[in-house]
DNA sequence: TTGACACATTCCGATATCGGAATACGATGA
DNA sequence: TCATCGTATTCCGATATCGGAATGTGTCAA
């Protein structure tokens, strides 16, 4: 056996540099195939594969407009990653927490 | 040329499955490798391998005590990836802002 | 000091992934 | 209808990454 990971879930999405270069490209609106090669240098074949992963897993959708396609954002995509991130600042917050519930039980220790 | 990406970023430690897991099995507090191999059914050297790469961007720390090692959080490291993903979010909120402003001066427009 | 234990590291083969080059495809404009 | 433009897809070689097996390393207990 071998590998496991495919490049079908969020996490690995955002895990190539270029990947997160074109989501940060695409935060100003609306962009075009080219506009984005452009923008970062990159080539074409690139950018198109790169959104292509980008768009199965949901982050961006895409749009015609005659020969050219608009690519933008899907914001509500985002949200397993910010819950799976925030879940840690979270767990952190609740061990401060106790930390304090025990200071202070210490302290109230102390002055009885 | 070929690949660019290293496994030496937060962004690319999260992307493999696995290494979520641990993570996870991480959140409720230190934990020996053992440990971490029985919650999870993983080889000892797989679970290794992982946390030496968690190591090394700076998600877990270790602390050895006796002969057994000691995995922690590094809640911390989080922060980054939390504020790229917050980047979305907040780019989403000040693009439905501009919309209710937009809406707004719309509606002012009507009753003049 | 020796053996067992907990863990890390190395070596390996299988496979995934990336980038480049060439090409295919569909829409548009002449 | 045909050439062109904008983009997607395919084919390819190079390399990174993963998991398994075997082995190395340090610590403890007898």
């Amino acid at each position: 056996m071998a590998r496991s990971s495919t490049t079908s879930d969020v996490f690995n999405a955002i895990g190539d540099v270029h990947r997160r270069e074109i989501l940060d490209a695409l935060i100003a609106g609306e962009k075009t195939v080219g506009a984005i090669v452009n923008d970062l240098s990159m080539s074409q074949p690139q950018v198109s594969k790169h959104l292509r992963v980008l768009s199965e897993v949901g982050l961006v959708k895409c749009r015609a407009e005659g020969r050219r396609r608009l690519y933008r954002l899907e914001p509500e995509h985002f949200r397993p990653l910010r819950e799976w991130v925030v879940k840690y600042e979270q767990a952190w917050n609740d061990r401060m927490d106790r930390l304090d519930d025990y200071l202070q039980e210490l302290q109230q220790g102390e002055h009885q």
